[in-house]
RNA sequence: GGUCCGUUCGUCUAGUCAGGUCAGGACGCCAGGUUUUCAUCCUGGUAACACGGGUUCGAAUCCCGUACGGACUACCA
């Protein structure tokens, strides 16, 4: 399918990492624009000048370029409806603010954060509820309640003012969510929101929709914390006679523990990153994880993700984004939030993890096997990888299920020796040793079938051998197949760990 | 408090729009099997329609109510 017409955005704030219901938003965006042939745009919401953190943009730029989320427009990739940070079209929101003044819908208001916080604290005492609206609006401070020569002084003066939106008396709103359905409520209860502060900026409120409408976005797929302002930017629409976009609110993600929506402070609480990539609070110093410097790989991360309040509505639970993109449909989302489970987190990244080719684990578990010192050919890692690979979760897995490859055993499994050196090991293993050593080739079939034989013709039993056998290549009772791991560590390595278990482990009484 | 949204196994979910298979799958957990060990793997099991009414021959599904949960309620987004 192919249409020009669909334009769809992802609209942060730069106000510190993004956590991973960000990174779904953008994903559901990213799924549905090119699903439709259509745009995905990335704009930066930076009207709050006080809540700007250094280094928030480049995170979102470089965790979206890690999970393979791409954009067609926005900051860093131009466009012909630029520029898109918010903060550099300032010019533009003004205009449409004095133009919501001239028609009526919007006015000055010069009240103070004060006299608000007072108003609101009286009515509480009255156990009233303090609405902003045309209830008590002509209560207040501002251009509709004071006479026009005040207004205008006050203007003149420099006083600091805001603009609000004059929200209709007693309307009903009624809306259409893509996900959710019809969605109604009556104006009355909304209030007269601030749609210009006294900085000269835009509310997030006026910013949205003036830039939605200039950029051309045909759909806003956004959280569910926005269906509580719906009714606002439907009617700022109409207000300004413009056509407005489909909406779709997507469910939140929930803490896994307690109760609530995830938050960007739950940091590291839980027990997994809530950040794609690892963050730096840039004041604080302090550190929180992220799934890639975790171990997870991309495509796992963004499976999964894609799978918190989504599904195909088959069985199929393994996409690629090739595959996710085929499938994906605003239809299929979860009305209701979801809770993120860790545990089928890291199933995802082994089912990706045992996907991948031996050669390429190889080139990743490379990095590791240099932090401990050893030095590895790559082809031998890459056999090593084989073995060993079905066992591990992520990459740095590797290196418990596979260092008996690359480092003798210095010292044994107590309990192992215990249960498995037993009083005729020790002769068992010599008489091993010398078998071994004149075992051509060092294949793996071929020294099984041999000792196999040796065990059968001199009644040794199998469990008692293998396990001591194993005990002294390894170092303790695990690993794969013995044979295959000593025809990888040759003839040679082979017999002197026999050598070297003999020496330390030695005769049993 | 007010407004809005939601509610199927412990978790993610299918099924709800067009009422009618022992409510299906996955993760986890448990058991068994395979194996020289551990892990993997295979097989099986565990476990849910929030509650109460109504409509109907029949309700997870439609209607009403209740409860519970969540979001929002800033000159933040």
């Amino acid at each position: 399918m192919s249409n020009k017409n669909i334009r769809v955005r992802f609209a942060p704030s730069p106000t510190g990492p993004l956590h991973i219901g960000g990174v779904r938003t953008a994903l559901y965006n990213f799924l549905f624009a090119r699903k439709n042939g259509g745009k995905f745009i990335l704009r930066i919401e930076d009207t709050d000048q006080t809540r700007f953190v250094p280094g928030a943009e480049d995170y979102i730029i470089e965790a979206f370029k890690w999970c393979g989320i791409e954009f067609d427009e926005g900051v860093t990739k131009g466009g012909d409806f630029g520029p898109y940070t918010q903060s550099e079209r300032k010019a533009v929101y003004k205009q449409y603010a004095d133009e919501l003044i001239t028609s009526g819908n919007a006015y000055y208001a010069f009240d103070t954060a004060e006299q608000l916080s007072e108003k609101r604290a009286a009515f509480e005492a009255e156990k009233k509820t303090f609405t902003y609206n045309a209830a008590e609006r002509l209560n207040m401070g501002n251009s509709l309640s004071l006479p026009k020569e005040e207004v205008e002084r006050l203007l003149e003066s420099g006083t600091p003012y805001v603009i609000r939106f004059k929200m209709p008396e007693n309307e009903q709103v009624v809306m259409n969510d893509l996900i959710r359905g019809k969605v109604e409520v009556n104006t009355s209860v909304l209030d007269d929101k601030i749609l210009f502060k006294s900085d000269g900026m835009p509310t997030y409120h006026l910013a949205n929709i003036i830039d939605d409408h200039l950029m051309e976005i045909s759909h806003v797929i956004r959280g569910e914390e926005w269906l509580p302002s719906l009714p606002l930017h439907v009617l700022l629409y109409r207000a300004l006679g413009w056509q407005e976009p489909e909406f779709a609110h997507l469910p939140l993600l929930l803490k896994p523990d307690g109760h609530g929506k995830l938050s960007k402070r739950d940091g590291d609480r839980l027990g997994f990153p809530v950040f794609p990539l690892q963050w730096k609070d840039p004041k604080t110093g302090e550190l929180s994880s992220g799934y890639r410097e975790e171990g997870y790989f991309p495509e796992a991360f963004v499976n999964m993700l894609a799978l918190l309040g989504w599904n195909p509505g088959d069985e199929r639970e393994l996409f690629d984004m090739e595959a996710l993109i085929e499938a994906f449909s605003i239809e299929r989302v979860n009305k209701s939030g979801a809770r993120f489970d860790a545990e089928k987190a890291k199933w995802f990244n082994h089912q990706y993890l045992i996907k991948k080719s031996n050669i390429e684990l190889a080139e990743a578990f490379m990095p590791i096997l240099k932090e401990h010192h050893v030095l590895a050919d790559k082809e031998f890692v890459t056999q090593v990888i084989a073995l060993v690979k079905e066992r591990a979760t992520f990459v740095k897995d590797l290196w418990d299920q596979s260092f008996f490859f690359f480092v003798r055993p210095e010292e044994y499994d107590t309990k192992a020796v215990k249960k498995r050196w037993k009083a005729a090991s020790y002769q068992q293993m010599t008489e091993l040793k010398e078998l071994l050593l004149n075992t051509e080739p060092f294949t793996a079939s071929h020294t099984e079938e041999v000792v196999k034989k040796w065990i059968e013709e001199n009644e040794y039993g199998m469990g008692m051998v293998m396990n001591a056998f194993r005990l002294l290549i390894v170092g303790a009772l695990k690993g794969p197949h013995l044979f295959d791991i000593i025809a990888l560590l040759g003839q040679e390595e082979t017999v002197e760990r026999i050598s070297n278990g003999l020496l330390t482990l030695g005769k049993k009484e």
